[in-house]
DNA sequence: TGTACATCAGTGAACGCGCGTTCACTGATGTAC
DNA sequence: TGTACATCAGTGAACGCGCGTTCACTGATGTAC
């Protein structure tokens, strides 16, 4: 066993930590400075020789957000290089994938918990190389005739939003019961992403192909 | 001037009003039981004559933001009898107005601050008869050959997760400055849209349409 | 019409809680000589 | 190699704050007779 010492050593990525761990246990609601630097057994002021103040701590933990974001759509392109409409559809996946294993981490990162996103660069250059990969997936499906031509950029909103706002009701609950009881998370995804491709993509087509498990977080239970 | 009389009369509702100003001025953040008796002019814990507790008041504020979204939605179908793209088009666009106009209330109404929902069945029903308005208006589009056909309810969680992305991105500023420079809300929400729809639908041609200026919420500046 | 009374909406003091942040401090570490 | 010292990560007491909720109460209202 480790002896505890005066010095941590590596304090602040600890604390990114503990506080990750924090909100997937007890939900945004529960993310505090002092349960964050409990949990990373620290008195509870240390966390300022690391961070300004909570809103510092929050920007950290909303990079690492999407940094997992871009790392997935990252690792989802190189795995399926070639396949444009495959990269799509499990770059898709990936992001719902994120969002039902870790949901409040999931809602820190995009929900603008974070209140002066400006003050802080870093969080800016995450998020825009996440939305880079988008529009990168975006433009190798606009070549193929995966996608309808015209401004990648404003593509990629179109896609994102349907996958964002698929997952944002999954998670606030507001999808039926009645429909979760039919269909699988990833069939009504497909539906979803269906509506954006010009090439066919029926879920009963589609769960024909290989199946991927790639993802490094867990299976997930859909909401009750 | 009214005199001031121990019994409020309707404070009940003056509660709920209250708490939807307090969420239009401060956010979710902001929002207590004592800010909001004292808003309405009452001891701090008059309140509790009428709601068990502050989930109950969040309850009827939830509530009253579903009212709101099934009025505008059922108003737009009243409004453009026969003309089904129009009803899904207007009806996309106020649903948007609502959650710019009024975030807060649109975050608290859709993103589950209310945490057990089922214990209020005034609300789970109230949510019921949204969507229905949505099933209802993508049933007619579908008959009209404006939507592919297949189960409603199901093509109806890909419409409402489209524009439901699409305003949510928005108002957590997740959407590129230098798109919102060189398109309106209005066009980019088109541009989602015309993805779902199996008819022609391009920002240029739509917006040669009638300016339609119905909506109960007033114009609003996207977020910068 | 007048009176007694039940009802219950609204009051105000009090509770305990967890929070973010400050401050003067202490103890470990590494570097200059 | 040994010593003095600067640095700064981490400590612990203390602050003021707003919060949700409880409790015994008070005062207005309406109804039964």
């Amino acid at each position: 066993m480790p002896v505890k010492k005066y010095h941590h050593g590596d304090l602040k990525n600890a604390l990114i930590k503990a506080g990750i761990e924090i909100l997937s246990k007890e939900g945004v609601h529960g993310l505090s400075l002092r349960k964050v630097a409990q949990k990373a057994g620290v008195s509870h002021t240390a966390p300022y020789s690391h961070f300004a103040d909570k809103q510092s701590l929050i920007a950290a933990i909303s990079i690492e957000g999407f940094r997992t974001i871009y790392e997935l759509l990252d690792g989802v392109i190189q795995r399926y290089q070639g396949k444009p409409l495959r990269q799509l559809v499990e770059g898709a996946w990936a992001y719902v994938q994120f969002a039902l294993s870790d949901p409040a981490h999931f809602k820190v990162t995009l929900s603008s918990v974070l209140e002066r996103e400006k003050d802080y660069p870093a969080f800016v250059e995450m998020s825009h190389k996440g939305f880079g990969t988008v529009v990168g997936i975006v433009e190798t499906c606009q070549a193929a005739g995966v996608l309808r031509p015209g401004p990648a950029d404003v593509e990629a909103i179109s896609v994102w939003s349907t996958v964002h706002g698929f997952v944002s009701l999954l998670l606030e609950g507001q999808i039926y019961h009645s429909i979760l009881e039919r269909y699988t998370v990833r069939e009504l995804l497909i539906s979803c992403l269906a509506h954006v491709t010009l090439v066919e993509l029926t879920p009963e087509s589609y769960s024909e192909m290989e199946p991927s498990g790639i993802y490094i977080y867990p299976a997930i239970s859909t909401p009750a």
